[in-house]
RNA sequence: GGGCGCUUAGCUCAGUCUGGUCAGAGCACCACGCUUACACCGUGGGGGUCGCUGGUUCGAGCCCAGCAGCGCCCACCA
């Protein structure tokens, strides 16, 4: 206690980084792996990117984790063991190109360093960099395993990434394929659907170009045209009929194009024809393949043109376009050229425009591994909340579609493939014999990340990890990654752990910037969650992250971080009058006092209990941490620590406090950590770090609804007396409600002294509502008991009015019609009795 | 084009599932107060026809329909 006398203020800079040493050196967050997975509680961080930094999004993430975590291990049986899993990914597009740039500073490249120097260098990097975000959430008291941390690197990690593409190939779900990929000009790479932005409001030339006396045809990309291997028409479009079946001339090039009939054609767009060009637009792809039309291409990958393209070979995209184009011009063939707008796909990491192109790529099935996913969530074994977002996921695996899993990056998990000639060999270990190469490309990254829950715990290895805590209870992530991470987890975890890999699924919001664009680096609207941390406190910034938290979007509060420190401060100084008042050596006992106001905050206090635990079962965490300041600032420090003041401190009053303080922190831990263990040092009769407590079950016996009954007039008293006090201005008097106050009045009597200044024993028991003291004039007593009989009368007209009702009394339920009379009653007695 | 969601105090949001005691919170604002925890404080106060229009009901912020505005997701017409 001597250690808060003199601090009124709580300093989380000074105190914060010491409590993080204290955790870690008491390895609270270490668990030994034991027990069963139905015992313990685990949760699989969502492992942050190893180039990456502590982002906003990170640092609600963690702090809804950690408050879970905490609660966990604060609850159930003293062998419960809890595990939050960390590690980090090795991110292959974004780590790649961040090592590249570096390379690019240094006037050098990757292709000058060969493959192997190159991902030399990235370990390097990562071993000097990669640890930065793990400092980080040290930083935000995130209780994560720090002393079993992974990486989707390990050689384990690479062990169980090839184990799962070598069976799944055996299976017959990864194949090889020709496909019409978003090739990203910028990374030179492959990347998937969910990494394109689709881009809106782009001006492009839209052309017209005649490729026969009936065939007329638009595209905004006229170079394309060289890769046509059809045009097609709308099924029931008369103006074509006659044509289908019928080929027409490709101009520039003399191929013959047969004219099909297809219903995606729109025959209001344009002139209803479309050109098809299977190798270079999506669409085009889909059509292609269902007629069995060929697949040309007439770009590469390299953004120039290829041999198909004849004479314009050699020329970039552009060059091409323009000398089609004009050679189309040449021959009167470009019917009109007009402005068109449109969407289009950008790579979401280099930020080049997609190129559309075949190539040979890796794919895996995903039908036959969403079915059982779809069923998980079906049948409840993977709970999504909230709920709306299931509705996403269902809608997203119904639709499924092949997945294009290489890459052609060189940092990141190398195919486990190689070739001789026809032959191809796909095995964990390398092929015998000479001559067989190794496949260069790399796995998507997400297809490592699938394997998280598992694989981080030493799958396929029958580790005591993997059989203390998987499957895990929580997977706590973002919505934007529900589709790209969390099917797949599900998908992969059944397929081979034949169990799902989390029971629930809280997908949280989005924190946009407080304008409600888009938190973004590039955009200049991102907050530094480290930051906010060194202005107000981890406490304050965990408080404010989980109280702004829902399962909409929601914008940035400074305001709430504000009130979060504005809590812990509270906690801090409540605290210190506790401490203050108990003195040293005083013991906290068993709840059972007499004093009402004691009997209330010990009933409240229970309730505050179940409200938390109710509130962590449904991912409420705005609640949660909203109700813990209500609490604390509503019940514990505006009234109760009020209402004790002036009492002496004997040994029932310094145990109540005590206990109130224990509850209390225990309570708040999970949110405001850093604050509740500050204090909890300072506390007689504690042991240990509070982060290793546990919490006592619910006392549904210590419920008193007399108590509650009492204090709850009592503050309402004293409110009205305040605010009467405020309007009349009268200042030394004591007014006082005596009526009905039997349990409460000395409580009352001792508020009076201290906050009105009120002499000893000179409360007025007077029979009515308001009683002033003697120096208040008989007028001044009028008036204001013919304002409160105004008052009773209005409210009684009301009920009269609505009992007066005949729909009322005869369709609202008895209850609320027998309350209604209840409560004109009342109000008529309080009426009588005010005379 | 399809789907989801939002519109409540100056601002950011609860409350809508389960219609009646629900018109709330924080911040901001105004007034008062250095009362032996806290001025990162306390007390009191002002402020909203709950987007609009209709409907259901004895009764609607809450249920239904339509309209207006905003946001997100999915798929994208060359």
């Amino acid at each position: 206690m001597a250690g808060l006398q003199d601090r009124t203020r709580f300093e989380p800079a000074e105190v914060e980084p010491r409590i993080v040493e204290a955790w870690l050196e008491a390895k609270v967050h270490h668990p030994e792996p034991k027990g069963t997975p139905a015992e313990n509680f685990s949760i699989a961080i969502p492992p942050p990117n190893v180039t990456g930094a502590l982002h906003m999004g990170h640092a609600l993430n963690g702090s809804i984790q950690d408050c879970l975590v905490r609660w966990a291990r604060m609850s159930g049986p003293p062998t419960r063991r809890v595990k939050w899993i960390l590690g980090t990914d090795h991110a292959g597009i974004a780590t790649q190109t961040q090592v590249e740039k570096l390379l690019l500073s240094e006037g050098t490249s990757r292709h000058e360093l060969g493959r192997e120097a190159f991902v030399e260098r990235v370990w390097e990097w990562r071993g000097r960099y990669g640890g930065e975000i793990v400092e980080q959430y040290k930083r935000l008291g995130a209780t994560c395993d720090y002393d079993d941390e992974r990486f989707t690197m390990d050689p384990l990690y690479i062990a169980a990434v090839q184990k799962v593409f070598v069976e799944l190939y055996e299976q017959g779900l990864i194949y090889r394929d020709n496909y019409l990929v978003n090739w990203d000009p910028g990374s030179g790479s492959a990347i998937s659907d969910l990494e394109v932005e689709q881009r809106e409001g782009v001006r492009d030339t839209l052309f017209e170009i005649r490729y026969s006396d009936e065939i007329v045809v638009a595209t905004v990309r006229p170079e394309t045209m060289l890769a046509d291997t059809a045009v097609a028409v709308h099924p029931g479009d008369e103006r074509y009929a006659d044509l289908v079946g019928s080929t027409v001339t490709l101009p520039l090039v003399g191929r013959e194009l047969p004219i099909i009939a297809d219903d995606y054609v729109d025959r209001e767009f344009g002139t209803g024809a479309l050109k098809i060009t299977p190798g270079h637009d999506p669409n085009d792809f889909e059509i292609g393949r269902k007629h069995g039309l060929p697949e040309i291409s007439v770009i590469g990958e390299d953004g120039r043109m290829t041999e198909a393209a004849g004479r314009f070979a050699g020329l970039t995209v552009d060059e091409a376009r323009e000398a089609v184009v004009a050679a189309l011009d040449a021959e009167g063939r470009i019917v009109s050229r007009s402005e068109h707008v449109h969407t289009v796909p950008f790579s979401h990491r280099s930020g080049q425009r997609i190129e559309p192109l075949i190539s040979l790529q890796w794919f895996m099935r995903m039908e036959p591994l969403a079915e059982p996913a779809l069923a998980a969530v079906r049948d409840g074994r993977v709970r999504i909340h909230p709920e709306s977002q299931s509705r996403r996921y269902v809608h997203w695996l119904e639709n499924i579609r092949p997945w294009c899993i290489s890459r052609q990056l060189w940092w990141g998990h190398q195919l486990p493939v190689w070739y001789r000639g026809d032959e191809t060999y796909v095995g964990q270990e390398p092929p015998q014999g000479e001559g067989w190469e190794r496949d260069p490309d790399v796995l998507d990254t997400w297809f490592s990340s699938a394997l998280w829950p598992f694989a981080t715990l030493g799958w396929p290895e029958d580790t005591p990890e993997l059989r203390a805590f998987y499957p895990t209870d929580v997977l706590v992530t973002a919505r934007d990654i529900l589709f790209l991470w969390v099917a797949r987890m599900v998908m992969l975890g059944l397929r081979f752990t034949e169990d799902v890999p989390f029971q629930d699924v809280y997908v949280h919001s989005v924190i946009q910037a407080p304008d409600g664009r888009r938190m973004s680096k590039s955009l200049g609207t991102g907050i530094d969650p480290l930051e906010e941390i060194d202005r107000h406190g981890a406490d304050a910034v965990r408080f404010g992250l989980l109280a702004m938290s829902s399962t909409q979007d929601v914008r940035f509060s400074a305001e709430k971080i504000r009130q979060g420190q504005a809590l812990a401060n509270k906690l801090f100084n409540a605290a210190r009058l506790i401490l203050m008042t108990v003195g040293p050596d005083e013991q906290e006992a068993a709840p059972r006092p007499r004093a009402v106001e004691d009997r209330w905050i010990v009933s409240r206090l229970q309730s505050a209990k179940v409200d938390a635990g109710r509130r962590i079962a449904q991912f409420d965490f705005a609640k949660l941490s909203l109700g813990l300041y209500d609490f604390v600032y509503g019940e514990l420090c505006d009234w109760y620590l009020e209402l004790i003041k002036g009492r002496e401190a004997d040994a029932e009053l310094s145990a109540t406090l005590l206990h109130v303080l224990r509850e209390t922190l225990l309570l708040a831990h999970p949110v405001t950590p850093f604050v509740t263990e500050e204090i909890w040092a300072e506390m007689p009769g504690t042991d240990g770090l509070l982060a290793q407590a546990r919490r006592a079950e619910v006392d549904g016996s210590l419920h008193d609804a007399e108590a509650e009954a009492q204090i709850t007039e009592l503050i309402e008293a004293v409110r009205a007396i305040r605010a009467w006090r405020e309007e009349t201005g009268v200042r030394d008097v004591l007014v006082a409600r005596a009526d009905g106050f039997a349990g409460t009045r000395e409580a009352l009597a001792r508020m009076a002294r201290l906050e009105w200044g009120a002499p000893e024993g000179d409360l007025l028991d007077l029979g009515g509502i308001f009683v002033a003291a003697p120096e208040i004039d008989a007028a001044e007593r009028e008036r204001k008991r013919g304002e409160e009989r105004a008052r009773l009368q209005a409210e009684i007209d009301r009920a009269q009015a609505r009992l007066a009702n005949e729909g009322f009394v005869a369709k609202a339920p008895e209850a609320v019609v027998a309350a209604e009379r209840e409560k004109l009653a009342a109000l008529q007695a309080q009426l009588e009795e005010l005379g």
